[in-house]
DNA sequence: GATTAATTTAAACGGGTGTTTAAATTAACT
DNA sequence: AGTTAATTTAAACACCCGTTTAAATTAATC
């Protein structure tokens, strides 16, 4: 055991970060490592691969969020009536903080990987999470579902995705988004107040009634 | 003069297919190149280098799509009434379609194209599109406002890139999600029935009360 | 048709990439 | 303490990248 840091946390804290600015592509191993303060060879002899590096960095934050919001959507669902669309969506705002704690930034970094795993991965993201967390994912969307009765399955499958990019597009522009809004209008927000911006639009939109002409 | 397509725009109709598929920076000068069916060196020596390519690209499909975006808006705000949100996003339906008749799929490539724009180049487009296009963007932005009233400036500036993330996001994704939802849901979805499933969602989105508490 | 300009071509350049190797070092165990 | 296993290290490997060069070819001009 080493008296610094493990080696295999070392060389995730340092890919999260860089992975979450610049994308997986964009961000050599060469550059992990070095931040990291490792040799280069060691992502291959811990991770195996820098694909499988891209899964363990998106693996350790799933692995504390999907559980936890699985919880809290179930906790919502328990409640007498059913919960507003608003209620579903803020129950996520707790598992996305907490993400905070876990590391500094985790929240904002948590979203720009699913961002960037979703983009730049052409589909093994999703399929990735379905097949690892699609127990998680089906309490969430049943929520919504139940919450939303005059939304057509088919409908309701766009819709949740049509959230998924309005957040996602959100938190990987989320830097620039700030500067220009500090400039142009005095704003400040940090990332809980974009959470909370972004849940009455992605609320309202999944809401609105289908209109069959 | 060739007997076949120029080589300039072989190269921009293989370029912007493959940027759109696969993002930028995993797009090869060779891939490009090899697939117009011209020489590795002919990218640089028409258009310098490959990030003058990828302006190219954008500038095609922008220059189009922008004025044509802009007389759609004004011919709306200059109505007795003012428009509703539905109408004025349903406004730009006809320019982006009309981006089909240039080329083929030439919708859905000019979406990506935007989406993998705005996250791969960390800003420069953003720029790039607010120091061209300026004026456009301006007018549509306008009727916006004037269309939701209740909403403070500096918060729609947040919803508008929301909306924005949304459909670039969807488009990105288009084709792996219209995959899904044949398989699990029988459907079929062209381009422009995304298109009209999305803009009810972001309209909503948008004129969604602010609540202050 | 000769001369000049524009374009295309093949080859090379310098540099960065993920990965592998084999030796050196450190840790764990009997 | 001696032996084995786990880890770290420096170096090299093979490959792909965007760009440049200089010669060959094609087009345009006088």
């Amino acid at each position: 055991m080493a008296s610094r840091t493990d080696t295999k946390t070392r060389i995730l804290d340092a890919a999260e970060k860089l992975f979450a600015e610049r994308g997986f592509s964009e961000t050599s191993l060469r550059l992990i490592t070095s931040k990291a303060e490792v040799n280069l060879a060691s992502v291959n002899y811990h991770f195996g691969s820098k694909k499988e590096l891209i899964r363990a960095v998106l693996a350790r934050y799933l692995d504390v969020f999907m559980p936890s919001a699985a919880i809290e959507i179930k906790r919502l669902h328990n409640a007498p009536e059913d919960a507003s669309l608003n209620e579903i969506f803020s129950a996520l705002i707790k598992p996305l903080l907490e993400l905070n704690k876990v590391r500094n930034g985790g929240t904002i970094i948590f979203l720009q990987l699913l961002g960037r795993g979703y983009i730049e991965s052409q589909g093994h993201l999703r399929w990735f999470i379905t097949t690892h967390y699609g127990e998680h994912l089906a309490t969430f969307v049943k929520a919504v579902v139940a919450s939303a009765p005059h939304i057509p399955p088919a409908e309701m499958f766009w819709r949740l995705h049509f959230t998924l990019g309005t957040i996602v597009f959100t938190m990987a522009s989320a830097d620039a988004l700030n500067e220009i809004a500090a400039a142009d209008y005095g704003e400040h927000n940090n990332t809980e107040a974009i959470i909370r911006k972004v849940i009455p639009y992605m609320a309202a939109g999944v809401a609105v009634p289908v209109l069959n002409n």
